[in-house]
RNA sequence: GCCGGCAUAGCACAGUGGUAGUGCAGCUGAUUUGUAAUCAGCAGGUCGUCGGUUCGAAUCCGACUGCCGGCUCCA
């Protein structure tokens, strides 16, 4: 699919060439494999004896500044494919001058174009590589350039093949974009969720707990606590019924619904009851005999559920259901637990626990299309709701090639259709893309970009006609036969981990008053009017504001410093002048000083921003 | 999981084979303060864990654990 390079991409892509350039310039015998631009720079893969440190990075530098100062034309050529793997033969791709060795990688790419298509080459002084291009008119227009750091990756990302060196680089046409790239760069290291999460104590993650798992310090459990109270409020509002269920279930519930085979490698080891483990110990049954045991279903055991889905099925079968009770919704903070591979994981961002805000529609197949818009409404409130509005919405349907799908052709057109109508309601950009489908239905998802450019799958809207059949769900219709319900998944933040990370560097840990942990601290000048202060906290903990007062014998300008740094959004200054005329001098994080106010009139200020969720 | 880098006090860091340090935070005392750091003292460490080399290891070697960056973007 033709794909059309952006200028700056045009430019970095033209700063691999410069950076492969360069380095065979040092090691003439480097092997080059691809070298693309990325979001924020570019990277060359190469094959290289010498192991490449950030030391070299100088030498290489240099070596590309005089590439790019010779100010080398790049010069497209149309070459036949005998012609290219002929150079490839003679090392001549990707290189300076013919070598010994084949241009290995090169050859291969070649050999991956389909025929008929057009095989370019592009040369910059000594260098030709085989390039679909396109590039810039020459290395001068490369105004600013950096290598930033190493990586290692398979060629072509299968751990098969062999093991490359990645360098990578980032670019831009001036000197200024390019300081202004790196002043975002450190931006985002101080809004970075791990490093805030430690500094204002919100989350702790402890080896001795396990990798993954997120201790919720005091100071973020209120955050969350106040996520939680927002959602459950929309909840009620739009008819939904919150459950609670328990963290693990028998592993058969999950043989039922598909999820253990299905996710089998995703999950946590199962947990055999200790009767069954000591019979088949005495019977001398080996590891692997267990381990099939449990694949083959001989034996039952208990499962840390990776899904609520399962048991809010069970809910909805505990009494018979008419069509008069649907749409049924049950909604749940429900804690689910994935075997994540321990190099994805990443502080709150990628965990191995998480608690999704989710719910389950049960409704009849004529009510999807409503559900599934009031879903979307949902979704889209709860996101503006913290300005988070810069995401896109995906949905993810069937790849045809593929037969992993559970349920019928019928069904998937039916749901996919339900999907497309939803989304082309809402009103938002979306795409539609082939083989994200769950195997179990379509899905829409929301996925938020970041301040770095990474993006975040966060809230979903799942259709399923597969688990009401596995389950034998049935309500009984207006006719008084049993009939098949639709069941919808959704999570409008997807879970409270992944969203309060990326709510921490959306805000950068100056949260707005409704959420943050500590929403006013009362100053005073001296211990003098330390009653005084603690009097005032003591009226707003009543009226449920979070506030307190720092009574130690620092000076006013240092416990301001304290509690600036520790982001509190309101100081009260309070003296003589203040305990007199009952009064609070006020100080806001983001305004500085803000004048004297009776203390009245301060709380019923602060109650009515917090109330209204303001920003 | 794989590759690379890293691991010293609660936090940020110094210390490259010879008695483990600095700043902030903490504790104690003094100070009683008016809008972003008052002063002094004290305490805090099996230098991630285990093993090896050495007369001697935070430092050199190995394994393990954890953290960080990558591992999709293809000529």
């Amino acid at each position: 699919m033709p794909y059309e390079m952006t200028d700056l991409e045009r430019l970095r892509h033209s700063s691999a060439h410069v950076l492969a350039t360069a380095i065979l310039r040092i090691w003439p015998e480097a092997q080059f494999a691809a070298g693309p631009p990325v979001e924020g720079g570019f990277y060359y893969d190469v094959e290289l004896e010498h192991r490449i440190t950030p030391e070299d990075f100088p030498r290489i530098e240099k070596e590309m500044l005089a590439i790019v100062a010779a100010n080398q034309p790049f010069e497209r050529e149309e070459i036949s494919r005998e012609n290219a793997l002929k150079l490839g033969q003679s090392g001549r791709l990707a290189a300076l001058s013919n070598r010994t060795m084949p241009s290995k990688f090169k050859m291969d790419i070649l050999r991956e174009i389909p025929e008929g298509e057009v095989i370019t080459l592009y040369r910059n002084g000594e260098f030709v590589d085989l390039c679909a291009g396109p590039h810039v008119v020459s290395t001068a227009s490369i105004g600013a350039f950096k290598l930033t750091h190493l990586a290692s990756a398979f060629y072509r990302g299968d751990e098969r093949n062999p093991q490359l060196q990645r360098i990578y680089g980032t670019s831009f046409s001036t000197p200024e974009e390019m300081d202004a790239h790196f002043a975002i760069l450190e931006e985002a290291k101080k809004r970075d969720h791990r490093k805030l999460g430690k500094d204002l104590r919100l989350f702790h993650i402890d080896d001795s707990v396990g990798q993954g798992l997120i201790l919720w310090c005091p100071a973020g459990a209120i955050i969350r606590q106040e996520l939680q109270n927002f959602l459950s409020t929309e909840l009620r509002l739009q008819g939904y019924q919150q459950v609670f269920t328990p963290h693990i279930a028998r592993l058969n519930l999950f043989r039922t619904s598909g999820h253990f085979p299905y996710y089998a490698e995703s999950q946590f080891p199962p947990i055999i009851e200790r009767e069954t483990l000591l019979s088949l110990a005495s019977e001398n049954c080996s590891c692997a005999e267990l381990a099939n045991h449990v694949q083959e279903g001989e034996i039952d055991g208990f499962l840390l559920k990776p899904m609520n889905c399962p048991m809010h099925i069970k809910i909805f079968t505990s009494q018979p259901r008419s069509y008069r009770h649907l749409p049924l919704r049950l909604a749940e903070f429900g804690t689910v637990y994935r075997w994540e591979q321990s190099g994805e994981l990443s502080g709150m961002t990628r965990v191995r626990g998480f608690t999704q805000d989710d719910a389950h529609l049960f409704c009849t197949k004529e009510q999807i299309d409503t559900e599934i818009q009031n879903c979307l409404g949902l979704v889209n409130k709860v996101l503006k709701a913290f300005r988070m509005e810069n995401y896109r919405v995906r949905v993810g349907l069937r790849d045809p090639a593929s037969c992993k799908y559970v349920g019928s052709p019928e069904n998937w057109n039916h749901a996919e259709d339900a999907c497309h109508k939803a989304v082309t309601q809402l009103g938002v950009l979306y795409s539609e893309e082939e083989g994200e489908a769950a195997f179990y239905g379509p899905k829409i998802d929301f996925v938020i970009k970041d301040i770095l450019g990474r993006e975040w799958q966060l809230g979903t809207v799942q259709v399923d006609f597969n688990l009401p059949i596995r389950f034998g769900l049935s309500y009984t219709g207006p006719d008084g036969k049993p009939h098949v319900p639709v069941m919808i998944h959704r999570a409008p933040l997807g879970s409270l981990e992944r969203f309060v990370g990326l709510l921490i560097e959306h805000f950068a840990g100056d949260f707005p008053l409704w959420l943050a942990p500590e929403q006013t601290r009362i100053l005073p000048v001296s211990e003098k009017f330390a009653d005084f202060a603690q009097s005032i906290v003591n009226l707003f903990v009543q009226s449920g504001i979070r506030a307190s007062a720092d009574l130690s014998s620092e000076k006013i300008g240092a416990k301001i410093r304290l509690a600036q740094v520790e982001k509190v959004p309101y100081m009260l200054i309070v003296g003589g002048r203040e305990q007199a005329s009952g009064q609070v001098s006020v100080r806001s994080r983001k305004n500085g000083e803000e004048g004297t106010l009776p203390i009245d009139d301060f709380q019923r200020r602060i109650q009515f921003e917090i109330e209204s969720r303001e920003l």
